[in-house]
This record gives structure tokens, C-alpha cells and sequence, in this order.
DNA sequence: AAAACATTGTTATCCATTTCACATAAAACT
DNA sequence: AGTTTTATGTGAAATGGATAACAATGTTTT
């Protein structure tokens, strides 16, 4: 099952895909090769951050010459799972969820959101950007018909929490909490938050307090 | 101006909007007192960890008792300056910027979106949730005009240097980028990315290649 | 084919952050 | 009043991550 590859700092894992993303770019652009000097510039991760990160999977590049972009791109692919499509679930059809369905993640990652999930009745059997939206109430049944076990979560606060332990009794692995509510989960599963109100106060507070131009680039 | 503060750590300063936002929903429920540990289960960060965030401010706290709710509150609105309103600025009216503007920031953070700008001749004039809609070309004289150094940017990826740059010259500070782009910005201003693709690709990513449990929480 | 050049992979170092563990002191109890 | 309980604030240790710097090695040029 999960290919227990040799364990990844997180720090690396978060910025695979977006090396990944770049790498795309200069296929599209036509480049062959490129360095860990151009690659800093485009994606803002200093060079030699990028080369620790590559050695981790191997010896990917040639000294004196750089990582071949095909090569590269192939690799990750692999890495990336990007050859079998995966499935997500919208979990809340508001503003927020509604602005997901249109992102189009199929094009950078192969991942896509498959099903929606929402209690008002108007959107009930409707679809949206060519997703079907159903019934909160058949959720669990769904999830487990399309083996789905990744869910984005844009729902009201307060019901955060219980959507999530029946999504965890659903078999759902990941949840990409877009809700201000800190999610208490099985150890089986896997959070990740994207806190918009926080994000937003700490980049005033940064502005604020902190010397503008102290520090270049943060990462989320 | 810059209330030059003894520097907190970065990563305490990310908290410090989780807290506040914390101790409002305690403050609201009556709660007059609360420990480490009790705030700890509640944004699950460490208590040895919140215990430390809130040493940088001094002693706000009583052995044996824990913390007052009402005087950590003040404090911390004083902190991060919610007692005057930051106005902010959207750029990028389409699927994402609309639900932004009408995520209610207000209710947590002392902080606006005040005016937003877009090419779409259609929105041009109109109000959405109350803010007017401006056309892109009249940006740096209506940023100007309404002294805002904060811009949240939801224009697509190919757009998005070039609007940056503007923004600059415009005398904005921060920008919260939802797009995908990298941004080559000057030492003066400040950057936070929110990549949502990366986000759901990363999560992709630890759930396939982490066995699942190894880690409880990762924040963005 | 030799010399000059470019760029990796990695070692050693540095810095930031988290966590442990406990002395200290206040609060609660008897 | 004295004893026990509670929970802070922090020194010290541990972890995690970023960066500098350079030997090794392949590439390019002449």
C-alpha cells in the first residue's frame, strides 16, 4: 500500500508540488535543462535548499550541466502519484465551496474534485461546473460507492466537528479544513488548514510590527 | 510608527490570530479563567508552546490559576491593533475574489476589504457585499486615495507579476497571493502565499507516502 | 586533449522552533 | 495556618530546517 518511500522532511514534501507545477513551465517552454540557480529564481526557494530537497530521492542532476527538465518531470510524476487521477470531495456549497468547484485542479495536479456535498434543497441534483451535488445526509454512502478519501471542508463553524467525525467514520484519510474550527481527529487522519481570517491578520500584524523588508519570503 | 516590539518568532506570530480568536469564543461562552492545557486541546497547538508564545509579551498569567480571559483578551487586541479597522484592498473579482468578499473577515479580525478592482466591465460601478467595484486602470489613485498598504490578490496567474508591480508603486506593503505565481517583490513589501492547489497536492502527497498517523497536525 | 568552466551533492554549520521537565508561586483545601 | 494541588514561566535539550561553502565531477571551449 502507502509506498513507504524513505521518509521526507515535510518541509521538502510541501514544496514538491510546486516544483513540480515549474518544472511543467519550462516543459511547456521548450527548455531542456535547467539549474538549481534558475529554479530558485522562479519558485523563490533558495538554491541550495532546492539541491538538499532533490538529493533526498537520489542523484537526479549532472555536475556541471544541471537536472534534465524531462527527466525531472518524469520523476516526479512518479513521485507525485500525478499518473492516477485523485478524487475529492467538496464538502459545503457556499461562497467558498462554490469558488473551489471552478478552480480547476485537474490542470496543475491530477487531482479533482469528483462530488459536492450541501444541505440546501435548491442545489440538491444539480450540478455545478460539471459536479454533482448531493444530500449531506447521503454523504457516507456516496463517499464510500466512489471510494473517495480526501474531502475539502467549507462548511459554517459549528459544524465543522461533527461533519468530520462522520467523514472519519467514512474512511476519509485527508481533510483540507477551510473552517476556522481546530478539528479533533482519529490519529488515522490527516489535517490540513487553510485559515483564511488568520492568514490575513497575521500578515497586518507582520506588516505592523515587524521592520517591513526584516524578512523576504514566508512560506505558509 | 512600527511599534518596534522585541522581535516575537515568526512562528508565534502566525498564532497569535488563532488565540485572539480563541479567547473571543471562551470570553463569549462567560469562561473567566482558562489554563494552557485547556487552550491547548482547543487550537491543539502544544501547552508548553502557547505557555511560551505568551512569555514573549511577559508574565500574563498566575501560577496555580492560569490566565485572567478578560485581561489576555485586551491584551491581545491591543497587540494585534484591533481597535482600528485595516482596510484592504482585492484585486481579482472573479470565482475566488467573490467569495472572499463575501467571507466576513470583519467578524473575527478588525480587518475590511474595503475596495476591489477588476477588468470585467460588467462588475465595473457595481457593489458586491457592499464594496464597490473599480476598474483596474483607476487602482493606484483609488489605493491612493483611500490609504490602503494591504492587497489580496485574485487575478489569474499570468496577470499576476505585472499587477504586483503596480501594486508596489502603488505604496502597498503586503499582499496575500492566491495565485500561483511566484512574486518578485521588493525588500519593502511582504508576500504570503496561499497556493491552493499545492495545498491539496501536499495533503495528496502525506497521505500516500506518510503512514498515515505518523504525524497529528501540520499548519499550514 | 587539455584547460577552463559550471553546477551538483553533501558536510558542517547555523538558526528557529518545539518540547521536556521542574523550580516557583499562587490557589484551594482541610 | 499549614498542606496539597495546580499551573505558570523558563533553562536546557532536542528536533527540524535552511544555508554556506566547497570538493568532486561532468561539460564546454579552445
Amino acid at each position: 500500500m502507502s509506498s513507504e518511500t524513505l521518509k521526507i522532511p515535510q518541509a521538502t514534501a510541501k514544496r514538491l508540488p510546486l516544483y513540480y507545477r515549474f518544472l511543467k513551465n519550462l516543459h511547456s517552454a521548450g527548455k531542456l535543462r535547467v539549474s538549481s540557480a534558475e529554479l530558485s529564481e522562479a519558485v523563490k526557494v533558495d538554491s541550495a535548499t532546492i539541491r538538499r530537497d532533490f538529493s533526498y530521492f537520489g542523484a537526479l542532476g549532472k555536475k556541471g550541466y544541471g537536472y534534465n527538465v524531462d527527466y525531472l518531470l518524469s520523476f516526479f510524476r512518479k513521485t507525485l502519484d500525478q499518473d492516477e487521477l485523485t478524487k475529492v470531495a467538496l464538502v459545503g456549497v457556499g461562497n467558498l465551496g462554490t469558488a473551489l468547484l471552478n478552480y480547476n485542479f485537474l490542470k496543475n495536479n491530477n487531482t479533482k474534485i469528483s462530488v459536492a456535498f450541501d444541505i440546501d434543497e435548491a442545489k440538491i441534483g444539480s450540478t455545478m461546473s460539471g459536479v454533482t451535488i448531493y444530500h449531506m445526509d447521503d454523504m457516507e454512502k456516496v463517499l464510500e460507492e466512489l471510494g473517495i478519501s480526501i474531502a475539502i471542508l467549507t462548511v459554517p463553524a459549528p459544524y465543522a466537528q461533527s461533519i468530520t467525525d462522520r467523514l472519519a467514520k467514512a474512511n476519509v484519510k485527508g481533510i483540507l479544513n477551510f473552517t476556522p474550527a481546530r478539528l479533533t481527529v482519529p490519529a488515522t487522519m490527516r489535517v490540513h488548514h487553510i485559515d483564511l481570517a488568520v492568514e490575513l491578520q497575521s500578515l497586518v500584524y507582520f506588516l505592523k510590527h515587524y521592520g517591513v523588508n526584516e524578512v523576504e519570503e514566508i512560506e505558509e
